[in-house]
DNA sequence: TGCAAATCATCTGCTGTCAAACAGTCTGTT
DNA sequence: AACAGACTGTTTGACAGCAGATGATTTGCA
Protein backbone atom coordinates (compact mmCIF):
# COMPACT_ATOMS: atom_id res chain seq x y z
CA UNK A 1 0.00 0.00 0.00
CA UNK A 2 1.60 3.05 -0.91
CA UNK A 3 1.70 6.60 1.33
CA UNK A 4 3.57 9.61 0.51
CA UNK A 5 4.91 9.41 4.31
CA UNK A 6 6.85 6.54 4.98
CA UNK A 7 6.89 6.20 8.52
CA UNK A 8 9.48 3.32 10.07
CA UNK A 9 8.09 0.48 11.70
CA UNK A 10 8.57 -1.37 14.65
CA UNK A 11 11.33 -3.98 14.96
CA UNK A 12 14.36 -1.61 12.54
CA UNK A 13 16.77 -2.08 15.63
CA UNK A 14 18.36 0.98 14.25
CA UNK A 15 20.43 1.61 17.09
CA UNK A 16 22.45 -1.83 18.09
CA UNK A 17 23.10 -1.84 14.02
CA UNK A 18 24.53 1.43 14.19
CA UNK A 19 26.37 0.58 17.41
CA UNK A 20 27.89 -2.94 16.01
CA UNK A 21 29.73 -0.66 13.72
CA UNK A 22 31.26 2.36 14.94
CA UNK A 23 32.66 3.36 17.94
CA UNK A 24 30.53 6.87 18.32
CA UNK A 25 28.37 9.30 20.45
CA UNK A 26 25.82 5.98 20.48
CA UNK A 27 27.95 4.08 22.69
CA UNK A 28 28.39 6.49 25.27
CA UNK A 29 24.46 6.50 25.82
CA UNK A 30 25.03 2.89 26.14
CA UNK A 31 27.36 3.56 29.24
CA UNK A 32 24.92 5.17 30.31
CA UNK A 33 22.47 2.24 30.37
CA UNK A 34 25.00 0.23 31.84
CA UNK A 35 25.06 2.44 34.92
CA UNK A 36 21.74 2.73 35.30
CA UNK A 37 21.56 -1.12 35.04
CA UNK A 38 23.20 -1.04 38.24
CA UNK A 39 21.64 2.30 39.78
CA UNK A 40 18.31 0.37 39.44
CA UNK A 41 19.20 -2.99 40.58
CA UNK A 42 20.83 -0.96 43.74
CA UNK A 43 17.40 1.26 44.45
CA UNK A 44 15.87 -2.74 44.30
CA UNK A 45 18.25 -3.49 47.46
CA UNK A 46 17.68 -0.58 49.46
CA UNK A 47 21.71 0.57 49.19
CA UNK A 48 22.20 2.89 47.00
CA UNK A 49 25.23 2.68 44.72
CA UNK A 50 26.87 5.76 46.80
CA UNK A 51 26.22 4.46 49.89
CA UNK A 52 27.52 0.81 49.05
CA UNK A 53 30.88 2.52 47.43
CA UNK A 54 31.33 4.78 50.67
CA UNK A 55 30.85 1.76 53.10
CA UNK A 56 33.60 0.10 50.87
CA UNK A 57 36.06 2.46 51.19
CA UNK A 58 36.02 2.78 54.86
CA UNK A 59 35.94 -1.01 55.30
CA UNK A 60 38.93 -0.92 52.88
CA UNK A 61 41.27 1.87 54.24
CA UNK A 62 39.47 3.22 57.53
CA UNK A 63 38.45 6.88 58.35
CA UNK A 64 38.35 9.39 55.70
CA UNK A 65 37.08 12.79 55.29
CA UNK A 66 33.63 13.37 53.27
CA UNK A 67 36.43 15.11 50.62
CA UNK A 68 38.49 11.94 50.50
CA UNK A 69 35.72 9.72 50.18
CA UNK A 70 34.39 12.30 47.12
CA UNK A 71 37.55 12.49 45.19
CA UNK A 72 38.25 8.94 44.98
CA UNK A 73 34.68 7.76 44.42
CA UNK A 74 33.63 10.63 41.82
CA UNK A 75 31.05 11.42 43.68
CA UNK A 76 30.50 15.56 44.13
CA UNK A 77 31.01 16.77 47.30
CA UNK A 78 27.27 17.94 47.56
CA UNK A 79 26.48 14.54 46.46
CA UNK A 80 28.45 12.95 49.16
CA UNK A 81 26.50 14.93 52.36
CA UNK A 82 23.68 13.03 51.95
CA UNK A 83 25.23 9.81 51.24
CA UNK A 84 26.62 10.31 54.02
CA UNK A 85 22.83 11.77 56.15
CA UNK A 86 21.70 8.57 55.27
CA UNK A 87 24.27 5.97 56.02
CA UNK A 88 24.63 8.23 59.24
CA UNK A 89 21.22 7.36 60.08
CA UNK A 90 20.78 4.17 59.43
CA UNK A 91 23.53 3.87 62.17
CA UNK A 92 26.08 2.32 59.30
CA UNK A 93 28.68 5.46 59.80
CA UNK A 94 29.39 7.73 62.34
CA UNK A 95 30.38 10.96 61.96
CA UNK A 96 32.79 12.57 64.05
CA UNK A 97 34.94 15.75 63.97
CA UNK A 98 38.37 15.29 63.18
CA UNK A 99 40.13 16.71 66.60
CA UNK A 100 43.53 17.66 63.72
CA UNK A 101 41.40 19.37 61.18
CA UNK A 102 37.84 20.40 63.02
CA UNK A 103 36.34 22.00 59.12
CA UNK A 104 36.43 18.12 58.42
CA UNK A 105 34.58 14.65 59.78
CA UNK A 106 36.53 11.11 59.94
CA UNK A 107 33.75 9.32 58.79
CA UNK A 108 33.91 6.02 60.23
CA UNK A 109 31.80 2.86 59.27
CA UNK A 110 30.16 0.73 62.07
CA UNK A 111 29.90 -3.24 62.68
CA UNK A 112 25.96 -2.38 61.63
CA UNK A 113 27.77 -1.31 58.69
CA UNK A 114 30.25 -4.02 57.99
CA UNK A 115 27.34 -6.26 58.19
CA UNK A 116 25.19 -4.09 55.59
CA UNK A 117 27.76 -4.09 53.44
CA UNK A 118 28.48 -7.68 53.59
CA UNK A 119 24.94 -8.56 53.05
CA UNK A 120 24.87 -5.84 49.98
CA UNK A 121 28.34 -7.16 48.40
CA UNK A 122 26.55 -11.07 48.87
CA UNK A 123 24.29 -10.30 46.07
CA UNK A 124 26.85 -8.58 43.31
CA UNK A 125 27.79 -12.02 41.88
CA UNK A 126 24.47 -12.74 40.83
CA UNK A 127 23.75 -8.82 39.95
CA UNK A 128 26.50 -9.31 37.73
CA UNK A 129 25.75 -12.82 36.53
CA UNK A 130 22.54 -11.83 35.32
CA UNK A 131 23.34 -8.31 33.77
CA UNK A 132 26.50 -9.24 31.78
CA UNK A 133 25.57 -12.75 31.01
CA UNK A 134 25.67 -12.54 27.28
CA UNK A 135 29.41 -11.69 27.60
CA UNK A 136 32.22 -14.75 28.00
CA UNK A 137 34.34 -14.82 30.70
CA UNK A 138 36.98 -12.51 28.59
CA UNK A 139 34.79 -10.21 27.44
CA UNK A 140 34.73 -8.99 31.30
CA UNK A 141 37.61 -8.67 31.50
CA UNK A 142 38.32 -6.78 29.33
CA UNK A 143 35.41 -4.25 29.71
CA UNK A 144 36.77 -4.48 33.47
CA UNK A 145 40.40 -3.51 32.24
CA UNK A 146 39.05 -0.83 29.81
CA UNK A 147 36.70 0.99 32.25
CA UNK A 148 39.39 0.57 34.95
CA UNK A 149 41.85 2.31 32.75
CA UNK A 150 39.74 5.28 31.66
CA UNK A 151 39.21 6.16 35.04
CA UNK A 152 42.37 6.38 35.91
CA UNK A 153 42.75 8.94 32.91
CA UNK A 154 40.31 11.07 34.71
CA UNK A 155 37.74 10.44 31.84
CA UNK A 156 34.29 12.12 32.79
CA UNK A 157 35.99 14.76 34.71
CA UNK A 158 37.64 15.63 38.22
CA UNK A 159 34.06 14.64 40.08
CA UNK B 1 53.08 11.43 64.09
CA UNK B 2 50.69 9.63 65.72
CA UNK B 3 47.03 10.51 65.95
CA UNK B 4 43.96 8.02 67.26
CA UNK B 5 41.85 8.99 64.33
CA UNK B 6 44.02 7.82 61.05
CA UNK B 7 42.47 10.02 58.35
CA UNK B 8 43.35 8.77 54.43
CA UNK B 9 44.79 10.80 52.36
CA UNK B 10 45.23 12.53 49.34
CA UNK B 11 46.69 10.23 46.26
CA UNK B 12 45.33 6.91 47.37
CA UNK B 13 43.99 5.99 44.47
CA UNK B 14 41.52 3.66 45.74
CA UNK B 15 39.02 3.44 43.61
CA UNK B 16 41.01 2.73 40.42
CA UNK B 17 42.80 0.15 42.53
CA UNK B 18 39.91 -1.67 43.22
CA UNK B 19 38.38 -1.47 39.90
CA UNK B 20 41.32 -2.96 38.31
CA UNK B 21 41.10 -5.81 40.23
CA UNK B 22 37.53 -7.14 39.66
CA UNK B 23 34.35 -6.39 38.08
CA UNK B 24 31.87 -4.82 39.93
CA UNK B 25 28.96 -1.99 41.13
CA UNK B 26 32.44 0.15 41.40
CA UNK B 27 33.09 -0.33 37.18
CA UNK B 28 28.92 0.23 36.78
CA UNK B 29 30.33 4.29 37.73
CA UNK B 30 33.00 4.16 35.53
CA UNK B 31 30.15 3.75 33.00
CA UNK B 32 28.44 7.13 34.21
CA UNK B 33 31.43 9.18 33.60
CA UNK B 34 32.02 7.91 29.88
CA UNK B 35 28.35 9.22 29.52
CA UNK B 36 28.98 12.05 31.29
CA UNK B 37 31.76 12.80 29.29
CA UNK B 38 29.91 12.53 26.09
CA UNK B 39 26.81 14.86 27.52
CA UNK B 40 29.63 17.66 28.32
CA UNK B 41 30.98 17.63 24.72
CA UNK B 42 27.46 17.51 23.68
CA UNK B 43 26.36 20.61 25.53
CA UNK B 44 29.63 22.37 24.71
CA UNK B 45 29.30 21.79 20.99
CA UNK B 46 25.87 22.88 21.30
CA UNK B 47 23.85 19.91 19.82
CA UNK B 48 22.94 17.27 22.44
CA UNK B 49 23.62 13.45 22.75
CA UNK B 50 19.39 12.85 22.30
CA UNK B 51 19.47 15.41 19.38
CA UNK B 52 22.20 14.42 17.35
CA UNK B 53 21.18 10.97 17.86
CA UNK B 54 17.84 11.79 16.51
CA UNK B 55 19.15 13.46 13.72
CA UNK B 56 21.15 10.17 12.95
CA UNK B 57 18.43 8.36 13.05
CA UNK B 58 15.88 10.15 10.74
CA UNK B 59 19.12 10.45 8.40
CA UNK B 60 19.42 7.16 8.04
CA UNK B 61 16.03 5.48 8.26
CA UNK B 62 13.51 8.73 7.46
CA UNK B 63 10.69 9.57 9.24
CA UNK B 64 9.67 8.42 12.31
CA UNK B 65 7.41 8.74 15.14
CA UNK B 66 8.23 10.29 18.23
CA UNK B 67 7.82 6.42 19.94
CA UNK B 68 10.18 4.86 17.34
CA UNK B 69 12.67 6.91 18.08
CA UNK B 70 12.02 6.65 21.61
CA UNK B 71 12.67 2.64 21.40
CA UNK B 72 15.27 2.32 18.90
CA UNK B 73 17.46 5.65 20.98
CA UNK B 74 16.72 4.33 24.61
CA UNK B 75 15.23 7.53 25.23
CA UNK B 76 12.06 8.31 27.55
CA UNK B 77 8.81 9.28 25.49
CA UNK B 78 8.71 12.41 27.53
CA UNK B 79 11.61 13.32 27.40
CA UNK B 80 11.78 12.64 23.30
CA UNK B 81 9.14 15.67 23.39
CA UNK B 82 11.08 17.97 24.53
CA UNK B 83 14.23 17.12 21.87
CA UNK B 84 11.73 17.23 19.26
CA UNK B 85 10.74 20.90 20.45
CA UNK B 86 14.02 22.19 20.30
CA UNK B 87 14.84 20.50 17.17
CA UNK B 88 11.89 21.81 15.49
CA UNK B 89 11.95 24.84 17.33
CA UNK B 90 15.35 25.16 15.69
CA UNK B 91 14.27 24.36 12.12
CA UNK B 92 16.37 20.94 12.13
CA UNK B 93 13.20 18.42 11.83
CA UNK B 94 9.90 18.69 11.17
CA UNK B 95 6.74 17.25 13.03
CA UNK B 96 3.84 16.40 10.75
CA UNK B 97 0.53 14.55 11.79
CA UNK B 98 0.87 11.17 10.19
CA UNK B 99 -2.42 10.79 8.15
CA UNK B 100 -2.41 7.44 8.75
CA UNK B 101 -2.70 7.10 12.42
CA UNK B 102 -3.29 10.93 13.68
CA UNK B 103 -1.92 9.49 16.96
CA UNK B 104 1.72 10.02 15.71
CA UNK B 105 3.92 12.73 14.11
CA UNK B 106 5.82 11.81 11.16
CA UNK B 107 9.05 13.10 11.90
CA UNK B 108 11.45 14.65 9.30
CA UNK B 109 14.46 15.80 8.91
CA UNK B 110 15.20 19.00 7.60
CA UNK B 111 17.86 20.13 4.72
CA UNK B 112 19.04 22.46 7.92
CA UNK B 113 19.11 19.56 10.06
CA UNK B 114 21.29 17.69 8.13
CA UNK B 115 23.34 20.56 7.86
CA UNK B 116 23.86 20.46 11.21
CA UNK B 117 24.36 17.08 12.12
CA UNK B 118 27.14 17.05 9.09
CA UNK B 119 28.98 19.92 11.20
CA UNK B 120 28.25 17.44 14.54
CA UNK B 121 29.34 14.09 13.07
CA UNK B 122 32.97 15.88 11.85
CA UNK B 123 33.27 16.92 15.43
CA UNK B 124 33.30 13.19 16.71
CA UNK B 125 36.44 11.73 15.79
CA UNK B 126 38.49 14.62 17.70
CA UNK B 127 36.57 14.12 20.15
CA UNK B 128 36.62 10.19 20.58
CA UNK B 129 40.25 11.06 20.10
CA UNK B 130 40.86 12.75 23.17
CA UNK B 131 38.32 10.81 25.52
CA UNK B 132 39.93 7.27 24.51
CA UNK B 133 43.43 8.35 23.84
CA UNK B 134 44.53 5.71 26.39
CA UNK B 135 43.08 2.90 24.76
CA UNK B 136 45.37 0.83 22.21
CA UNK B 137 42.93 0.39 18.78
CA UNK B 138 42.42 -2.84 19.59
CA UNK B 139 40.92 -2.10 23.09
CA UNK B 140 38.32 0.62 21.36
CA UNK B 141 37.35 -2.56 19.05
CA UNK B 142 36.33 -4.47 22.58
CA UNK B 143 34.34 -1.89 24.08
CA UNK B 144 32.68 -1.04 21.13
CA UNK B 145 31.69 -4.64 20.76
CA UNK B 146 31.26 -5.65 24.15
CA UNK B 147 28.78 -2.05 24.63
CA UNK B 148 26.85 -3.15 21.43
CA UNK B 149 26.31 -6.80 22.43
CA UNK B 150 25.06 -5.08 25.74
CA UNK B 151 22.74 -3.02 24.19
CA UNK B 152 21.13 -5.72 21.71
CA UNK B 153 20.99 -7.73 25.02
CA UNK B 154 18.47 -5.30 26.71
CA UNK B 155 20.54 -4.22 29.44
CA UNK B 156 19.66 -1.03 31.28
CA UNK B 157 16.22 -1.61 30.82
CA UNK B 158 13.54 -1.33 27.93
CA UNK B 159 13.51 2.65 27.57
C1' DT C 1 51.27 38.50 65.17
C1' DG C 2 48.02 39.55 61.49
C1' DC C 3 45.90 38.87 57.28
C1' DA C 4 44.99 36.83 52.65
C1' DA C 5 44.16 32.52 50.43
C1' DA C 6 42.91 27.80 50.52
C1' DT C 7 40.08 23.97 52.37
C1' DC C 8 35.90 21.31 54.25
C1' DA C 9 31.20 20.66 54.68
C1' DT C 10 26.87 22.66 53.59
C1' DC C 11 23.07 24.99 51.23
C1' DT C 12 20.56 26.88 47.19
C1' DG C 13 19.16 27.07 42.46
C1' DC C 14 19.17 24.98 37.95
C1' DT C 15 18.85 21.18 34.80
C1' DG C 16 17.58 16.75 33.21
C1' DT C 17 15.47 12.17 33.98
C1' DC C 18 11.78 9.18 35.25
C1' DA C 19 7.01 7.54 36.78
C1' DA C 20 2.33 8.23 36.61
C1' DA C 21 -1.73 10.32 34.93
C1' DC C 22 -4.18 12.32 31.04
C1' DA C 23 -6.70 13.31 26.38
C1' DG C 24 -7.11 11.91 21.82
C1' DT C 25 -6.95 8.11 18.56
C1' DC C 26 -7.00 3.42 16.81
C1' DT C 27 -8.14 -1.76 16.93
C1' DG C 28 -10.70 -5.76 17.85
C1' DT C 29 -14.71 -8.01 19.64
C1' DT C 30 -19.48 -8.38 20.18
C1' DA D 1 -22.69 0.39 15.57
C1' DA D 2 -20.81 0.17 20.46
C1' DC D 3 -17.65 -0.48 23.63
C1' DA D 4 -13.33 -2.14 26.05
C1' DG D 5 -8.52 -2.06 25.70
C1' DA D 6 -4.17 -0.56 23.71
C1' DC D 7 -1.28 3.04 21.77
C1' DT D 8 0.80 8.11 20.99
C1' DG D 9 2.12 12.30 22.59
C1' DT D 10 1.88 15.46 26.46
C1' DT D 11 1.86 17.30 31.11
C1' DT D 12 2.80 17.11 35.98
C1' DG D 13 5.35 16.06 40.17
C1' DA D 14 9.17 13.87 42.50
C1' DC D 15 13.97 13.19 42.61
C1' DA D 16 19.12 13.10 41.72
C1' DG D 17 23.23 15.44 40.00
C1' DC D 18 26.02 19.52 39.37
C1' DA D 19 27.71 24.58 39.72
C1' DG D 20 28.27 28.28 42.57
C1' DA D 21 28.03 30.75 46.92
C1' DT D 22 28.58 30.66 52.08
C1' DG D 23 30.31 29.90 57.00
C1' DA D 24 33.76 27.90 59.76
C1' DT D 25 38.41 26.59 59.97
C1' DT D 26 43.21 26.03 58.70
C1' DT D 27 47.50 27.29 56.30
C1' DG D 28 50.99 30.23 54.26
C1' DC D 29 53.29 34.46 54.09
C1' DA D 30 54.53 39.24 55.19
Amino acid sequence: MATTTRTTDRGTAYFPRLAAERLDIALCRASAAVARAADAHATEEGLGVGQHLVLQMLDAVGPCSQQTLSEELRIDRSVMVGVCDDLEQAGHVRRERNPRDRRSYAVTITDSGRRRLARAQALIPAFLDDTFKVLTSDERGQLSAILAKLLQAGVGGPR
